[in-house]
DNA sequence: AACTGACGATAAATCGATTTCCCAATCTTG
DNA sequence: CAAGATTGGGAAATCGATTTATCGTCAGTT
């Protein structure tokens, strides 16, 4: 709580009464326009040290009609990689002296056009808008009628109207189909969620492409939710019930790792004796349990600074075709891949895979 | 990005035109006041809708004075906790009408100050904090000067100018404590951050306490790293080195229970067999892996709840003493504590080593 | 008919900055 | 010394909403 009267901070008026100038000096010096002599822009500094005076953001922002304000809508702040998305961000907007405002719309297409309305009252300069579906959901569309500025991240491949910034999920994907090949897995389990749209599939045909070019005979059984994780892991249960016992699950999503790492312990499974994970998507804990879960780990720092890039050249006026682009992961072999049962026999060809 | 010309949203001025009457009654149709002809109400309504206006909050604060803006400061973004913090406060700002505006010190003070300072630019109505330190760091001090409103949460005990929020972390160690003393260990390792003041000294005392209560033989060694979480790792690396054999570890922060998890991985201990493990603050993944980790659950929505509701009777001019909070935790039992392996005397009782 | 109220609506001030003129004082120059 | 060119500074308009103070109308009173 506060003391009791709140002194109320001095405005430019209070500054300049102080320096016995006008307002607009006092406006002028703040900025620096040189037309000041040199002794008033003293006495001005002198009464905005003594009164500690500061600019109110938005009083300047509404005289300007330019808001240096960011927003930024996730689908969730809760996992390291939204979580760590929005802080780049926000140092990145401040850094040019915008603020970031986050939001996070909790994996729903509605609360996410609600933020965005939000997000328009405000006369954002621009929107980082990680979608909760893909480029084609709902908002994209908004912000298309309402002629905002904003870039789309994620999950996301291409628009035809704003730039994306999102992981090279296809080459990642290819990468881990490679390792599972060389390894001899030929029975492997990919679970997602079938929600978010492009994303997952250039994630599942990245796999598939490159899965069945290095061996034809490969089985890859595909679990899809459609909107969100219980199901998919009723989906699992079911599925190893009836008896599939694949030797290896791809996870397209963090989430589906952990749902897949918990139905393993549920049976008993120890993984990698007897079957092997991969996640798409890092997290901190991945390398200190047993085993240490391989995953692929998405270039956090660089979808994010390479997408404020975009958003800030859209804001400074620049026009021409919207962008589309692909940040290369890293793929993280971990203990959690090992040899099919059966194929035990052959020699473990162990590499680690940089994309 | 936006199409060529950004349409530039009506005014308040637009509607009053086109509906044929004042903006002052515009105005008053939007917050309704009765003092209005029902039919030219309804012609502002019909403008409204047609021009598809909605108030500029900007505007709108600026003229009342009074900002509809909740900032929110915790010292990372990247955890569940901190995560989960900042949502549940978004949603409860946004219910009465405010928006969350959310920064990450990045576990620095400098930065703490540093946002503090424009969230006052910004004239934020209220803030939470989440402070790096504790409730005596510089970010209340400056709260205090600027006679900001305001609630502190989480790294807190009490204060003597703001209400603050915080789990029970005096009661939770104590149960961490009985946990261990019930299942016979008599000699513990507790990790922590000294910077984090207060609440680590809550944490450790708690434990000791009880403890020293129902074990007086029991010896409890303490690690702690001042400032940041690697010299805590090269402490404990030592520890381990000297020869040291703790029955079990218990970490007062989530960061320590990573760490301890890697000791334990690069020594090739399993836990629980060769080592117990218990982590203050729990997470998604401790539930699934090899072993389950045992962790105390911080009430996050309790504290959020609370948190906003102090701090929106303090808005709305509640004056009275501060008051501090203590939210009760969950203690999760799982796999990763055991019983100790044997029981081994030596040493002192009580050393405490600070990095 | 003159007066009083009640009712609705609006012009204008305001919030705190920025920016556009325009004016006054000083300086050049013929 | 007068006319023109600078230079520095300020009054006022503006951004988009809210709020105060005022005004006009019409109904009801006396």
């Amino acid at each position: 709580m506060a003391k009791g009267a709140q002194p109320k901070r001095p405005s430019i008026h209070d500054v300049a009464r102080r320096a016995g100038v006008s307002a607009a000096t006092v406006s002028k010096v703040m900025h620096g326009v040189p037309t000041v002599k040199a002794e008033n822009a003293e006495r001005v500094f002198e009464a905005v040290r003594q009164l500690g005076y500061r600019a109110d953001p938005l009083a300047s922002d509404l005289r300007r009609s330019k808001r240096r304000i960011i927003g930024a809508i996730v689908p969730e702040l809760e996992s390291e990689f939204f979580g760590s998305i929005v802080t780049h961000l926000e140092r990145l907007a401040e850094r040019r002296g915008y603020t970031l405002v986050a939001a996070s719309s909790g994996e729903s297409e509605e609360r996410e056009a609600e933020i965005l309305r939000r997000m328009e009252d405000w006369r954002v300069a621009g929107v980082v808008l990680a979608p909760v579906r893909d480029e084609h959901g709902p908002a994209g569309e908004m912000m298309r009628a309402q002629g905002m500025t904003g870039v789309m991240i994620d999950r996301v491949l291409s628009d035809k109207t704003f730039d994306t910034v999102s992981a090279d999920s296809l080459s990642a994907s290819a990468e881990v189909a490679r390792e599972l090949a060389d390894r001899g897995h030929r029975h492997v389990l990919v679970i997602g969620l079938g929600e978010q749209g492009a994303c997952v599939r250039a994630r599942l045909e990245g796999f598939r492409r490159t899965a069945e070019a290095l061996d034809p005979q490969m089985r890859i059984d595909v679990l899809l939710s459609e909107s969100s994780v219980e199901p998919l892991r009723g989906a699992i249960r079911d599925y190893f019930s009836r008896g599939e016992r694949p030797t290896a699950v791809f996870s397209l999503f963090l989430k589906g790792t952990l749902v897949a790492l918990s139905e393993f312990r549920r049976r008993g499974w120890h993984c990698p004796d007897d079957i092997s994970l991969i996640g798409f998507d890092d997290a901190e804990w991945m390398q200190v349990t047993w085993p240490s879960i391989a995953a692929v780990v998405q270039p956090v720092e660089r979808i994010a600074a390479h997408a404020m890039e975009r958003l800030f050249r859209r804001i400074d006026g620049e026009t021409g075709p919207p962008m589309a682009r692909l940040e290369p992961c890293r793929f993280l072999v971990r203990e959690s891949i090992g040899m099919p049962r059966q194929e035990r026999r052959q020699g473990p060809k162990i590499s680690v895979v940089e994309t």
